[in-house]
DNA sequence: AAATGTTAGGTTATAATATAACAAATTGGC
DNA sequence: GCCAATTTGTTATATTATAACCTAACATTT
């Protein structure tokens, strides 16, 4: 959270309580986090938020690359590294939902080669796997 | 389209009239198209089709391999080389809506290595890239 | 042909996700 | 304090997707 802050700051970007508190909703959740779930957190909290505040807080935190919204699953997740440039490898467990998030450098490359070749310009580059993860599939192996 | 028969036939998978009719709709679309566009062009076919029908003829064609859904506009395109695996690469203009589907065996290969040092196992690489098509791009930097 | 099982489609209703449009409040700079 | 810009509140609604249950079509066996 302080990291977040911080990046903030840097960048004159303004972490109001509202859009900090769902920032904080996204970290403590273990898999990926919807915007209506997201909603009935605050709910608890006391506020009553409706559906257009969550959906700001979560466009800012996304244009502030602090979370990544999960296309495939409608759901946001924490950047693991916010520092990094704005294009990540998500490997999503379909069992337990778990998200694996790298940024590897060399697939990056190959698709902006392909890029080149068809003339495409790419302005975000992010991508979702689909699978299981380690733990799951182990589990899958030994009741199949 | 014969093509299309000709794979269902081939696997015992059963092209119905609507599923071909939803099918045929996608590939006149040149772009990608949503679940209600469908809907809304079976209704003027004449028939009183419902949303279920619409989506259980998309994901019939989904897993046949006809069709792809792509997450990040909720709309589905015609499957490019429907003989190949189900894993390709997808550039996306978010300005004219083309896309371009390649099947890029080493970008796959290096996600899947990724993948085998996080212990993941992979079941569906699907990449959606968002960015500017060779055309689009020129006409922005005319302009800009 | 009748009985049966399986797959596909129809129908109604509703769930889940997301945004438009406008009003009010807060913030930061002057 | 006052202005302008940004943020948040509020109401309503748009868009996307599925649950649940029923009927029709078709294939296979008897």
């Amino acid at each position: 959270m302080e990291r977040a802050v911080a990046i903030c700051d840097l960048q004159g970007l303004r972490l109001t309580p509202i859009r900090r508190r769902v920032l904080e909703l996204i970290w403590r959740s273990h898999a990926p986090i919807g915007a209506y779930a997201i909603l009935e957190q605050l709910a608890r909290d006391g506020r009553k938020a409706m559906p257009p505040t969550v959906y700001r807080a979560l466009e800012f935190l996304s244009s502030a690359s602090l979370v990544h919204r999960l296309d495939s699953l409608n759901a946001y997740i924490g950047c693991g590294d916010p520092s990094e440039a704005h294009s990540g490898q998500f490997f999503i467990c379909h069992k337990c939902e778990s998200v694996a998030e790298i940024h590897d450098t060399a697939t990056t490359g190959l698709l902006a080669g392909q890029a080149k070749t068809l003339g495409f310009h790419i302005e975000g580059s992010h991508i979702e796997i689909s699978g299981l993860c380690n733990c799951c599939e182990k589990k899958e192996s030994l009741s199949g």
